[in-house]
DNA sequence: CTGTGTGCAAACTCTTTGCATAAGT
DNA sequence: ACTTATGCAAAGAGTTTGCACACAG
């Protein structure tokens, strides 16, 4: 290991190559974003404006490519919420989402034993590909308080 | 209570007048449709087809208007489905959905005592509107058996 | 050099909207 | 009669696709 390869470039490099993905030069950028702050929740639109922010032309169509490229290789999830845009989960683990119903917005259930209950078993021949929880939440009306 | 009167149509026209909305031909024959043969999830184009194919003749546009006012009255509810297509639930209370992955298909898990332990107090000024869990499943591999 | 990835713009799907007409009270 | 709902078609948002050019190996 050379003492000056830490970079995310590297890390980014690497991630690519164990997914099968040639690490061309928007697939890394856009890895460098998606993976470079910790784990996050984002749209093609989103990350399409992130990478234009830091003077990465990538196209939107590369974006949707690399985004679903980067699903079936298993290091992003998508979000089961609803509405009209598709989201990205960096975390391809089971954990869980809040919902914001006023704002759209979905935020991460902080770390904690979450768990399930008696989930029966599925239907003959199918097996559980993850469970996704999705807590949905509404601001409190003035009303309600007290 | 008249004899003759334990029509489907009935049912329909008091809930809708529950609901606040006027009981017109069109709502009431989407209502008899979505409310009639027990818990159901469906998407505006299914409930149009349905509608055809009955002879009631109501527009795509009326269909979607309907699905959220019943949304919005509270008697129907949005599933947290990934995908394009929004899907709605007859069902509104706390229950939970398999999602099929090969064929973009959701169904009720089975009636139990499913439950989710130690969830987290919601952030400040907010509350839980509902608690989807979403189990995602696949067709098992032949490779995988045994 | 060869093959895969990228960008652009057009196509596609699902959903919403505006306005004239029809139906409900 | 007055108000609200409906239907149609067009617009809108998000996503996908096809093809020529560019880049990685």
């Amino acid at each position: 290991m050379k003492p000056e390869m830490q970079h995310d470039e590297q890390t980014a490099k690497d991630r690519l190559r164990d997914a099968g993905l040639r690490p061309t030069r928007q697939r890394m950028a856009l890895a460098d974003l998606i993976y470079g702050s910790g784990n996050r929740h984002l749209s093609a639109e989103e990350l399409h404006e992130e990478a234009q922010q830091i003077g990465v032309p990538v196209s939107l169509a590369t974006v949707y490519n690399t985004l679903h490229q980067f699903t079936e290789s298993g290091i992003l999830r998508i979000l089961s919420i609803e509405g009209a845009k598709t989201y990205f989960d960096t975390n391809t683990s089971d954990h869980h989402h809040y919902f914001i119903e006023d704002e759209n917005r979905v935020i991460d259930i902080p770390e904690g034993p979450v768990a399930v209950q008696n989930l029966p078993k599925p239907p003959e021949g199918m097996e559980i590909a993850n469970v996704d929880i999705v807590v949905r939440l509404r601001r409190k009306k003035a009303a309600d308080r007290g």
